[in-house]
DNA sequence: TTGTACGCGTTATCAG
DNA sequence: CTGATAACGCGTACAA
């Protein structure tokens, strides 16, 4: 039977609240009876009670991480589990806990989440999930539940963000290879019910802007999110003709990768017929034949924020809006050339 | 304020005994009544509140997953990503919920987990750190507290465990060289500290006792567990003379990934004058040139058997220590020829 | 400075 | 079939 507050208050000849404000660093109770509690915890091995504890005084220690259901994401993104070391590195340094939700159904989620933060057991949650779903973020706004979400929510309310710069990030690749005298970029993999692509998207036509160009309308390539290949034939049409693009934008590292595999069946070659980019920074990438050119997100500074973000949020309910933009960095490796 | 127990209860105008009744679906309960307080719960939104109801029946429906501490694996290592989704898969059918436990100090790893368990929050734990502290698992055991451990522990104690079957898998590799042709198959990466690298090399022994043949000794390569990069000058070393290697097994992809690099700057070419396999199946050894051939550990697999066995471990606390090995499978290309 | 009594939201026991 | 009542382990006014 595991110690419980009453027994260390017994070993210790006081009462149990006594302990109680030992535990809390009361200021006032006597030095001595504090060490000789404090003695007999460490030798009975006390640890105080989470559930009793959170049950009356209301702070909660675990958070919640809600993971987009396998579904609407390519399966084994590492870019979550960076995310997931981020947050979870600055919760163990805050003693809180980090509690793990895979919407492994996929309209689940929202319920799941619900469920959660009734119950009781979460204070707060951070949501990765790219495409949330209105209904459930109107509850917890509802329920003036704390939460962070990973990524620009559609529209700008009063909920708390934190993101890359996507647009200034899709301008910085495709200046880069603008710069490198491509003239037909093109844009693969934009689904515009995802921000993310949506604004690399964005991003790659500003680029042009700036330039004083006007990219082909042929050359941006829209594809579902999940999705990380390009058809054969859709590739083989768009790599075709006169005005086949000499450089590719793609809205990811692994949909880069395959095309780059694509790419050298049709006779192609990297970089020195097409130029190709990616993004995220995917350890695949530092392996292939040649090393892609990508943008580092930096998934685990990601994570570290959101957590601040979030905490933040659950010690000040009233506070508003906070929102964070964390940096990239272009990483040059040989696929542009 | 959330609605309580208390509160359906004067809603349906019956007592909180009746609604904590019909919530566990007791059956001496009249069908009417427990329809309408059903109704009540679905108008009001009410969640029982997870503290209360565990801190009386002590079912604990968390259990913790403790992950290495980053010192001590390759920093963003997939395959734990695939474990933790395995487990939170199995875990989310079950209605028990995936606590995160990162080492982020190395050594209080230990430490946070026994908090955990004292704590009442958690009433399991799986631990994915490779090379498990005794005390630890000692004290675990001592309070029997139930877990599972992810790998072979070395003593053959009363505790559970998942795995896979290393010696076979790294016996499998080997003989799928040598009946390649391949005479002088080196080892790389074994690190004696680590079952998993030791497992794996006992294989590669075994495949060529079986074969009637015995390796050089300089062939097998010893490395610190973490490294991913056998230095350029025991490589060059090792691939120098005229009885160099045609082949080598590396001990995970990372490493067989890094020395293809490496071996293409000694003007070696795979798989021509090196053949090499590696362990886990990355998604970046699809991408190599060539392609990488590996060895499927179906993480996912071991992540899920591991919540199961917990899961068994908890409803039979009494239950003898089961044990399970996962099926590999070979995947083979272009590394190998 | 310390002890007493009550409540947090539920479940379980015991009557009725 | 249903309703009081007592825990579960702890924090906290209130009293001493």
């Amino acid at each position: 039977m595991k110690a419980t507050i009453k027994d260390i208050a017994q070993a210790a000849g006081v009462s149990p609240s006594t302990v109680s404000r030992v535990l809390s660093n009361h200021p006032r109770i006597s030095a001595e009876t504090a060490q000789r509690v404090r003695a007999i915890m460490r030798e009975m091995r006390y640890q105080p009670n989470q559930l009793a504890r959170s049950l009356v005084s209301r702070k909660r220690t675990i958070i919640a991480v809600v993971l987009p259901s396998t579904a609407e994401t390519s399966l084994s993104d590492p870019f979550f589990y960076d995310v997931l070391r981020g947050i979870s590195v600055g919760a163990s340094q805050e003693e809180y806990h980090v509690l793990l939700s895979t919407g492994a159904a996929p309209k689940a989620e929202g319920a799941k989440l619900e469920e959660l933060m009734h119950s009781g057991i979460v204070g707060g949650a951070i949501l990765l999930t790219s495409k949330v779903q209105d209904a459930t973020v109107q509850a917890l706004l509802e329920d003036r539940f704390p939460f962070v979400v990973l990524g620009h929510p559609d529209q700008d309310t009063q909920i708390h963000w934190v993101d890359n710069d996507n647009i200034a990030a899709g301008c910085a690749v495709t200046e880069h290879v603008l710069a490198r005298g491509r003239r037909r970029v093109a844009f693969i993999g934009l689904d515009a019910h995802y921000r993310v692509t949506a604004d690399r998207c964005a991003g790659y036509h500003l680029a042009h802007e700036r330039a004083g160009l006007s990219p082909a309308r042929a050359h941006v390539l829209e594809m579902p999110y999940a999705s990380t290949r390009v058809s054969p034939e859709r590739l083989r049409a768009l790599f075709s003709g006169k005005d086949r693009p000499d450089a590719a934008v793609c809205t990811n590292d692994l949909i880069a990768l395959e095309m780059m595999r694509d790419l050298a069946a049709l006779g192609l070659r990297v970089p020195e017929d097409v130029a190709v980019v990616g993004f995220n920074n995917l350890q695949a990438g530092r392996y292939s034949a040649p090393p892609l050119t990508t943008v580092e997100i930096d998934a685990e500074g990601l994570g570290r924020s959101a957590f601040r973000l979030l905490l933040g949020a659950m010690e000040h309910p009233k506070g508003g809006a906070a929102r964070q933009l964390i940096p990239f960095q272009l990483i040059e490796r040989g696929s542009v050339g």
